[in-house]
DNA sequence: CAATATATTGCTATATTTTGCAATTTTTAT
DNA sequence: ATAAAAATTGCAAAATATAGCAATATATTG
């Protein structure tokens, strides 16, 4: 066997398992460790792969600045993610807001689903990359180097000018009263036009976030469609959440 | 048998396989190694499949897919880069073509720049996310998933309202009588409206693509301003490139 | 058609790369 | 602190690549 294509099961086979040990792999591909070692660190090189002590893992699919975030609250996000992949239907045009929980949910989407998805998100982008099927429209505007999305005038025309079948949105802060509410300006205003342009909103929160308020308003609780969390909701909130037309989960 | 016909049996067997190795198939198609390696050399040249240690193998999914590009003819990538960074100033705005010339470019920007980038090169905004007075302008628009650029009418209109005091072009072709051409017609289109809004066009050059042309027109050589290469230029070609106004390095 | 140029092929000799092994150092766990 | 596991280094044998060359085939030209 060739290194090209041992470097191709190598890949293989540590992305499909997460990670794997020289022994393994040695045994699989009948080489020594030493070899195994060395092509583990090729194609650490070129960023395909993590080495590590005894073996290699897979990359996060989430580029590096966004890891550390990232490891915030994977489980909660993730409990999102699969509740929102379910409203998900091949051939709608999708829009991703951004922020962890909305990328949760683009890395919770199956491989061959065949949508449009729309975003102002780069690591949504990064993510989506290798999605065959999926056709990706992305928003300009000027960068947002904190949160990796792109804002400003450019980005709330584009936004207006496309009516997405299903709004995801990326919630710091939802109270009964006081609606949903941001703690920066510009974020408000895109979050504001999405709301509009959506026919399907869908906020994703985690459960702390349920019940706080920030300073800029971006819409009522009515204006939402559905509010996706990572935890149970008692029945009290959830018949609360009802009055105003909104399925909570 | 002719070569033509040996080059479809490698590529056809090479991309069933996944990937094959010289003895099997100079075995296959009874000539020699030598014979076979070169054939996979020309085959490999032309993008078809990739030349391996020991064999071929196929190319990923998506042909010519960015990040295959992404290591090659580093060191030539790096003379231009050096070469154009002197061109760029604090306080200027400048443009970022799609490519690994471009992308050489940008990685060799000095980090305290105070620049205002545009581009529609997604692997440009992240080398620019690490550089923390440099403001980005991403360009909107469908997304290439082969180059990591967008495209499409939104992409050409945004360009068109923004005027650039210097435009990095990477460049597929240019020769002094056709001018500018690519291989991609939207690439073309794109391209075409950088050119028209540019204060000074730099097209970024390997020396091997001077003298060729594809089949889509960008402009004549007249519309640039500056050419760089990652060689030294005899002086017949830099006097028949002044006598069109154009710099040649 | 002849003769001349060009391209292809397989061979040889000479680099270069890869690989497994052994000796040594570093890291990890107890 | 100590033993075990893993990483690093240097090395030699084997595999593969490169460059030059001669023989042959193919294309071009007048």
């Amino acid at each position: 066997m060739i290194k090209a294509e041992r470097h191709q099961l190598l890949t293989k086979h540590i992305t499909n398992n997460q990670s794997a040990q020289l022994k393994e792999l040695s045994e699989l591909l009948h080489v020594s460790e030493d070899t195994v070692r060395r092509d583990i660190k090729e194609l650490a090189d070129l960023g395909i792969i993590k080495a590590v002590r005894g073996g290699a893992i897979a990359h996060s699919p989430v580029p590096h600045h966004y890891r550390d975030r990232e490891h915030l609250q994977v489980a909660q996000k993730e409990i999102i993610a699969q509740k929102a992949v379910r409203f998900v239907e091949d051939g709608q045009v999708v829009f991703f807001d951004g922020g962890t929980s909305t990328l949760a949910v683009a890395a919770a989407l199956p491989k061959d689903i065949q949508i449009t998805v729309v975003t102002n998100s780069f690591p949504v982008v990064n993510i989506l990359e290798d999605y065959p099927s999926a056709e990706v429209i992305f928003i300009g505007g000027r960068l947002n180097k904190k949160t990796f999305t792109t804002l400003g005038s450019e980005t709330i025309d584009a936004i207006r000018n496309i009516k997405a079948d299903i709004s995801f949105l990326g919630i710091c802060s939802i109270d009964l009263e006081r609606g949903i509410t941001t703690r920066d300006y510009e974020d408000c205003l895109i979050k504001k036009n999405i709301v509009a342009n959506a026919k399907t909103v869908i906020a994703l929160s985690t459960i702390n976030k349920v019940g706080t308020a920030e300073p800029f308003f971006v819409c009522s609780v009515k204006a939402i469609d559905v509010v996706l969390t990572d935890d149970t909701i008692d029945k009290e909130t959830i018949s609360l959440f009802e009055e105003e037309g909104v399925l909570i989960q």
